[in-house]
DNA sequence: TGTTAGCACTCGCAATGACAGAGTGCTAAT
DNA sequence: ATTAGCACTCTGTCATTGCGAGTGCTAACA
């Protein structure tokens, strides 16, 4: 267990670290506030918390850093609330008194607002789409050979795809496809879609349309919505300021990393509705290594909910991060639930 | 007048300057396959050639690098068409030979395959939207007070917005609204959309919906379509791999600048149908100093056209990607406008 | 007269060493 | 238990040096 001054100690020295960039000697922890011991003993302690495996030097007589495990007990144990500065949440309230119309424009923004003001990369991820139900489907015919087939979800997102219609589909046979589809599979979740298509249509389909094998190839194509949740990014080139990244490799496996989406989504914590906090190693990336990541989520009504990634150098300004992701999350959940609720 | 020699050394300097990005010495010229005179004359002619301002020193007993005057020089007059490797022209090929349905993916793949085969950033312009004409109109209903207003084009686009509804208005007025929009404006440009919508259904809509005011209000709304055309990026990160951009503040600007839709665009040539090359400061944009762009456009069908950007250092295998821009152009055109007149 | 060999000179760059500054660990005194 | 003091270590900077690559110029050559 750490004395009270070890933790005091640790305290200063990945605050100081975390604004500073710079490895943190002992006179420097002298002359803080609330310190009232000499740098022999802080030099003590300080052997004693490397010991224990919270600092690390980054040569032999340099000041000292936090290790990864220094930050994880800072984040832990150490973390205190700070009030949040009256601009930071005047800016996030803002966004949500204004009054947009679209879900998604409001995603951006929040993306936007959260990099301008922690000067990290944002990713958002959208509402999860599988759980989407559909509302409608359409058939706009282009030409003999081809339509474009139009889903609409019940929070108004839409996809569309092009199909390919058998030889010989008219305009009846349109007709007939269009209403036998939303007959059938109005309010069942994208992610059903594939399935419950086969399920309910291709028997009817066949009865009315002789053609129906083959536009049923068509449609199942149409039916593979991605059911990957959108992903929204801001301040991707945040991460140049950061001279922990003054390296041209580590933007690069950076940059690589966010153009990669199954890796971008494997960032996110499954599941759970905390704000989580992972710290270099811990998420397991090589190009993560000197990132840490705090995540949150967001709900739309009850059974849509996207998340929000904050990523910045494991010298991060945790305590901030977290309260402006807090009040993004709830701002959000607030606000899009509302829209949901009133029919957007 | 350039001598025949002088040309000789000048295309030397620049085809090896752009493969080794090493100031190119008298000496070094001397070996070069066809060079039979001796440094020392090549020191005379280069000192001749930097008094006409075609190439010049980094410092006083350096090798010498083209100037942008020289590049130009060597892009109107030397370009020697080299012949493309099979391997760069099969994989062009393939790209069209396998059968993607979709327009964008296609354009989505050709930036891809452009940047991958130079190394360097590619943009690429989608067709310019506001010659497509309105295909067919729907409006699905998600609550009492809002809708999705669907557009379909003839080329398959879809546009879709939310907008909200009149207090009131019911599953008649919608059905009445869909049918005077379509039996209205089917046919009309995007670009004019917005006035058509006014002149055309202002007056019909009065006459069947009594909260046609309102719902007009948002119908303009929604008939305000981007008419920009969409832009496709590829490859941005590989301005990283260029030595001339080991800086961070370059690659800052150069970021920033693509994050800038307007400015993109002003890098496209206006107007004409030829490959453009502009080079350095000729792109009047400071983030492009070190920059090259090479512009090429395609065209589907008879009226809509887009463009091809190839963004390298002013250092850039200039041949090459002339060749590469001019097969992609070629194949994007006769693909794409295949797959416009089979009506998609 | 055009070409070339030779040479002195310049510049960049990498290696070297000296040195100041910041920091540590340890010991001995308080 | 705390701290002052001191020897030691490591980094970063700066000046020096030497080397290699390249130039410009001059004089010799064909």
């Amino acid at each position: 267990m750490l004395t009270n001054r070890q933790l005091q100690i640790l305290q200063v020295i990945v605050d100081d670290f975390v604004s500073s960039a710079q490895p943190v000697g002992s006179r420097q922890i002298s002359k803080k506030e609330g310190i009232h011991f000499s740098p022999a003993t802080i030099r003590n302690e300080m052997a004693d918390l490397e010991e224990l495996g919270y600092i690390e030097k980054t040569h032999t007589s340099s000041g000292r850093v936090p290790s990864e495990k220094g930050y994880r007990f800072y984040v832990d144990h150490l973390l205190k609330p700070k009030t949040m500065s009256v601009q930071d949440i005047g800016l996030i309230q803002s966004l949500f008194q204004n009054q947009i119309v679209e879900m998604e424009q409001i995603i951006r923004q929040s993306a936007n607002i959260l990099s301008d003001l922690t000067t990290y990369t944002t990713i958002l991820l959208g509402p999860n789409v599988g759980n989407h139900r559909v509302k409608r489907f359409q058939l706009v015919p282009l030409s003999e050979q081809s339509a474009v087939a139009i889903i609409v979800t019940d929070n108004g997102h839409v996809e569309n795809r092009m199909i390919t219609l058998p030889k010989g589909f008219d305009a009846l046979d349109i007709e007939k496809t269009v209403k036998i589809l939303n007959d059938r599979l109005v309010g069942v979740p994208i992610l059903e879609l594939q399935s419950r298509l086969e399920l309910e249509t291709l028997e009817v389909l066949r009865q009315h349309i002789h053609t129906a094998d083959s536009l049923f190839q068509s449609l199942k194509k149409m039916a593979n919505v991605e059911k990957e949740s959108e992903v929204y990014f801001a301040g991707k080139m945040n991460m140049l300021n950061q001279p922990e990244f003054h390296d041209f490799n580590k933007i690069r496996m950076f940059m690589d990393l966010m153009d990669k989406k199954s890796q971008i989504i494997s960032l996110f914590h499954p599941g759970d509705n905390d704000i989580h906090i992972r710290i270099g190693s811990e998420n397991n990336n090589l190009a993560m290594e000197d990132c840490s990541v705090i995540t949150a989520t967001y709900s739309i009504g009850e059974a849509q909910t996207g998340s929000i990634a904050i990523i910045g150098p494991t010298r991060m300004d945790y305590q901030r991060v977290i309260s402006l992701l807090d009040l993004m999350r709830s701002g959000l959940s607030h606000t899009l639930t509302k829209k949901l609720m009133d029919g957007l």
